[in-house]
DNA sequence: CTCACTAGTTGGAACGATTCACTCGGTCGA
DNA sequence: TCGACCGAGTGAATCGTTCCAACTAGTGAG
């Protein structure tokens, strides 16, 4: 309660604010001398620096707030991780939100980083949020879209090419005889569900007599890819598909418990792929067939990017796409 | 860039700034008219307010911060879901920091959130913070300690009853025949590692015969359980354990890796146990024998228990102890 | 008609750190 | 010896919001 402050210091010191002050932020500035006694009586009294006042008088707040679309998704979290090391180098607090896929939740957070007059922002968007986002450049907060490259006059973004993972998918299952193709995931009106889908018809079209079918999920969990292959195994047995491609591992490893249950073989009746290729894909039952990106890169470059946007508000926007990589794994290849 | 302020807003609504401030934040006090006239004016200059000086003003931060001890664990971020969704009910923004179990980061954190005066912290320490604690309760911050009790007179605190925790795994791997168990996780100097340890110990000792040998793994992820049962699986073959018990199911994740491709039977020839029945453990390519801890519900409890702690600084501290419960799977029982 | 009261509004003083222009000795070169 | 210069330190203004005490105009009771 007693939190003592820069006046304190300075008079148990025998110095002005304005010393302490310059003790704190320009060392050079001030004698070793006085150095020395200032951070002696800062330690003797515990005095920590409030940081609101600090930001109010600088005008601006140094931290970066992220806004992911799951916190609980593993590959989330690696994005994060890779932007927050990076954010770290630069001396940047990284303020994490999760929207869950709710825009409200999302604008909640847009609102709370614009009042908080963080210098940037990284943001995987669920809803239309680009008014939002050109408000917050007007105000001087620098903006980097992560996963899409929507309003991309305007904002600099990382993705992976989401078209180009579905074709691969896709290419593989056709490849090992599936015909019947079941897309799963959700919401559709995710840029990444559709683009992913989007890919799998592309190539799906193709080759003949191969059909795409696309299952909305509503979410991108684990319960899910449960409940939407459960309603799946209720049709007749020769409706199934023979391949279900879910739209992120999380969705895949619900489909995969589901499936396990019902005493289906996996790969023998009915194949199974993922997106994401996060690291529980690897060791699930059946290890799951998923396509890689590279996250915390994604993550690092992002951060990046945010740099080069706070540093110089008025250049160009960049965009850097990654390709993804299949990793076939048994959930579609027969031993 | 253009920033509008409360006096941009007051003037342009032809009303004195005091008056803005009251139609924001006493609505009540303002005639109908004045309000509606104000928030015309907001809407159409796009003003948002400063967050800085609104807390430099009150002396304080609304905001709770948050520090896990590995961000890429499911089972905090369950924990982290948990407090953010009683905290968000309360109107207090979260903000999620990641010490990935190293002290230095602990400390960043730490002082971010002094220096920011957060209202409250919530913290799953990794090394000895106390004295740090105690200067943050001295600002007027309150803290609620998650998965232990230590400081027990001084902060509230969650936990979960980890020696119980261990015991639970060892007598259920006694009573499957095991004899020598290798407890793995790390580092050893962890709270909740020790206890686990403790716990299977304690059984270990009521049953003759029985050996635990303790692996420390370094760290409580995925690689570090693949590492050390790399080693494990380099002794002379009747020097294997009979079971493995892991401290947590990222450690027990990265065992079974490896016990799978150098093809050792699980549990067969060797048992696994892991901790915190994160859902992948369920889900794992031998569903993972497991301890489950209520997670979601201990971050909402330790957030309860911070608004207790905000509202009354001087009441009586309080520990939740939740108890653990085992979930045997395939990865201990043979069929 | 006056006075007490209320609802609505307002000017100006905080909050705590930083910064800018300035002062004060002392040093050095010519 | 004088002026220019430099390092070290300081006083006062400032950032944008909120809050308090004070003011005004209107209302109703006596």
């Amino acid at each position: 309660m007693a939190m003592a402050q820069v006046r304190d210091v300075a008079a148990l010191a025998g110095v002005s604010p304005a010393t302490v002050s310059n003790a704190l932020n320009h060392p050079h500035r001030v004698s070793a001398r006085t150095l020395a006694k200032v951070q002696a009586v800062i330690e003797e009294l515990g005095y920590v620096r409030n940081d609101a006042a600090r930001q109010l008088r600088a005008g601006s707040n140094p931290a970066v707030g992220m806004i992911v679309l799951d916190a609980a998704n593993p590959y989330f979290t690696d994005v994060a991780h890779g932007a927050e090391q990076h954010l770290a180098e630069l001396g940047r607090p990284l303020l994490l939100g999760n929207s869950a896929q709710r825009e409200e939740q999302e604008l909640t957070y847009l609102r709370l980083f614009d009042e908080q007059r963080v210098a940037g922002v990284l943001i995987a968007p669920v809803g239309d949020v680009l008014p939002k986002l050109r408000t917050l450049k007007d105000h001087g907060t620098s903006v980097v879209i992560i996963d899409r490259k929507a309003g991309a006059d305007e904002f600099s973004s990382v993705s992976v090419n989401d078209e180009q993972g579905g074709w691969l998918v896709a290419d593989h299952l056709i490849g090992q005889g599936a015909r019947r193709i079941a897309v799963i995931g959700g919401p559709g009106s995710l840029r990444q569900v559709r683009h992913r889908l989007h890919g799998t018809q592309q190539r799906a079209d193709r080759t003949d007599g191969v059909t795409v079918e696309f299952l909305d999920t509503g979410a991108m969990d684990i319960a899910s890819g449960r409940e939407t292959v459960q309603r799946l195994l209720e049709r007749p047995r020769d409706e199934w598909p023979e391949a279900i491609f879910a739209t992120n591992d999380l969705v895949a490893l619900g489909a995969l418990q589901v499936l396990a249950r019902a005493g289906v073989e996996v790969p023998g009746e009915i194949m199974l792929a993922g997106y994401d290729d996060i690291e529980f894909a690897a060791s699930a039952t059946i290890p799951i067939t998923s396509v890689r990106q590279p996250s915390e890169e994604m993550g690092r470059q992002a951060a990046e990017l945010l740099r080069q946007a706070i540093e110089d508000p008025a250049a160009a926007v960049q965009h850097t796409v990654f390709q993804p990589e299949l990793m076939v794994r048994e959930s579609t290849s027969a031993r």
